[in-house]
DNA sequence: TAATTATTGCGACTTAGTTGCATTTGTAAA
DNA sequence: TTTACAAATGCAACTAAGTCGCAATAATTA
C-alpha cells in the first residue's frame, strides 16, 4: 500500500512548510477551508503521522497537534523533546529541550509525550489570556 | 465557596486512597457503579483538582487522569514529573523521575503534563496488547 | 488507455467532557 | 433543633474530537 500524491496530502503538507508551528486537525480545517473535507484531514494526518513525516503531540487540552520536525525525516526517531501550548494565542511549538526517560527494570517505552501550557513571549508581555 | 463532605466525594476520595494508580472519570464510573451520577463524577474530580487534592494528566490517549500524590498535599505543588500508561493493562502511574523545564526566555510557564505510554512489567512480560 | 486500488466525501456514530436547571442536602447560624 | 442558604446532585441535552462504512473518485502502474 503505497501513499499516493493527492490534493488533499500536497494543501497539508505546503500549510506544514510553511509554518514552524504544530497544526490540530481544527487548526488546518480552518486554514484550508472548504477545499477539504474534515475526514480526509483527519485521515491525511494520520497518514503523514504512520509514514514518520510528521509527529504527533497531545496536549494538555486533550487534543492531538501534528508536527513537522526535522528528526521525523528518516528511520531513527528522536521525538523525546518538550512542546509548548500557549494559552492564549493556542500556538503549538516544539521545544529543543530532550527529555532523557527512565522507566523502572522491565518496562516498555512505546511512546513519549510531553507538553508545557503557559504563556509564548507575545503573550506573556501582554498578560494575556487567562490560565486554564 | 467550601466545600461540603457529601456522599460522592467520600466514595471518590476513598477509591483514590486504596489504590496507587490514576483514575480517569471512566474508571471511577465503573469502580462506583450507579451509585454516582456520571456528571457528578466530572464535577468532584474538577473540585479535587482545583482544591489540589489530586493532580491531573492527559495521557496519550487523550483522556484526562487523577491522581492523588504526596506531593500534591500543600500549597507549593511539584507536579513535573513523568506518568506511564499501560497499553495493555491501561493502569497510569505516577513515576518517580522529575523533569527539570527550561523554557525559552520571556516564556511562562502554567502547567506541565508528561506521560510515556508502553508496557508496564507485567504486561511486558507476557508481551500483550498491541502498540497504539 | 484501462485496470487497480488508494483516497475522498458524506453522514452517521462514539466517547469525553460540559452545562442549565430543578431538586436535594450539608452546614452554620439562630 | 430547626431554619435558611448555598453547594452539590441528577438528569438530559449538548459540544467537540475523532472514527468508520460505503459508494464515488482519482492517482498510479502496466
Amino acid at each position: 500500500m503505497s501513499r499516493r500524491n493527492t490534493a488533499a496530502r500536497t494543501a497539508i503538507l505546503s500549510e506544514f512548510e510553511s509554518a514552524s508551528t504544530a497544526f490540530s486537525h481544527e487548526m488546518l480545517e480552518r486554514r484550508l477551508g472548504e477545499s477539504v473535507n474534515r475526514a480526509t484531514i483527519y485521515r491525511t494526518l494520520k497518514r503523514l503521522w504512520e509514514d514518520g513525516v510528521v509527529h504527533r503531540v497531545v496536549a494538555t487540552d486533550g487534543v492531538q497537534y501534528f508536527a513537522l520536525c526535522a528528526e521525523c525525516r528518516g528511520d531513527d526517531h528522536h521525538h523525546e523533546h518538550l512542546h509548548f501550548r500557549c494559552l492564549s494565542c493556542e500556538r503549538v511549538e516544539c521545544m529543543e529541550q530532550e527529555v532523557v526517560v527512565r522507566l523502572p527494570t522491565g518496562y516498555r517505552s512505546v511512546n513519549f509525550n510531553a507538553t508545557v501550557s503557559g504563556f509564548c513571549r507575545e503573550c506573556a508581555k501582554q498578560e494575556g489570556g487567562l490560565p486554564e
